[in-house]
DNA sequence: CTGCTTGCAAAGGCTTTGCAGAACA
DNA sequence: TGTTCTGCAAAGCCTTTGCAAGCAG
């Protein structure tokens, strides 16, 4: 479905059809995300955008962030208390979380099945379904 | 399976079996979270436990919701960046959270139903599987 | 006595905001 | 020239921690 990485002509082209205009820190925030499907948090993002050279100042990460997200260009996860993970896959999928590591790996959404869905509360739209599914280093792991 | 509220008794039970010393800020704390199936933050637990005589300190508040989840007295359900939530229910379950108003509505287990999970990456165990369906107000219910 | 608990205040980590200067159309 | 964006520093929030006093066994 997405194929990356995406070049700086496809990153320009999705934020087009997403209404943002592509600033130079836009583009290479977008850059970062889209090199391959990851989970980042706004740390990181900032410590690969400004690797080489300073590009984008923190605060400007965190704008674009939850812009790209609003958006509908990344997709944030939520799995820990202390930051945020955006995801440039926006296709529906779930997720395995470390809590050891504090990894996220994909799963893809046909690899879970969802048989049934419960009724909506009154009045509400469903905004998105998704599955996290923790674990935990065995022990065998921990040792290394 | 459980059954709410719990009284006096019962907290201290479910914390000796829990081996978790019963202080009396423990058990202010235990009670108001197990007065009914809720989702409190650690905010309103504490707003609770004060409500007419100071108790317990913020402090002591959230040492003691990590204590009771680490110890699997209650379940912490992570699904907005601003605070955890604690859930007395700890049999297994998911949610609906209204991303408008910030609430959480408990699914029981057998209303989703999961045919099948996906290997789950090596060395690790399951953790726990959780599901939220996050869900908006209708245009209509945001008149209000 | 000895160790566990509490609570105040301070520190911490992540994120947002105010506002002036820079960039862009 | 008018609007949008950027970025620094400051502020904000939620949460954790240091440490002395209190309590329990």
């Amino acid at each position: 479905m997405q194929n990356f990485p995406l070049d700086l002509d496809q990153v320009r082209m999705l934020m087009h059809q997403h209404h943002i205009s592509p600033t130079q820190q836009r583009v290479e925030i977008a850059r970062v995300l889209f090199a391959r499907p990851q989970h980042l948090s706004a740390e990181q993002v900032f410590s690969l955008v400004n690797e080489e050279v300073a590009l984008v100042s923190k605060a400007t990460v965190y704008n674009t962030l939850g812009l790209f997200a609003r958006k509908g260009l990344i997709r944030e996860v939520i799995v820990d208390p202390t930051k945020v993970f955006y995801d440039p896959t926006i296709v529906p999928h779930h997720h395995f979380y470390n809590v050891d590591t504090g990894t996220l790996v994909d799963i893809p959404a046909d690899a879970v099945d969802i048989g049934k869905l419960p009724r909506l509360p009154a009045n509400t739209v469903a905004a998105g379904v998704e599955v996290i599914i923790r674990v935990r280093e065995t022990a065998a792991a921990e040792k290394k």
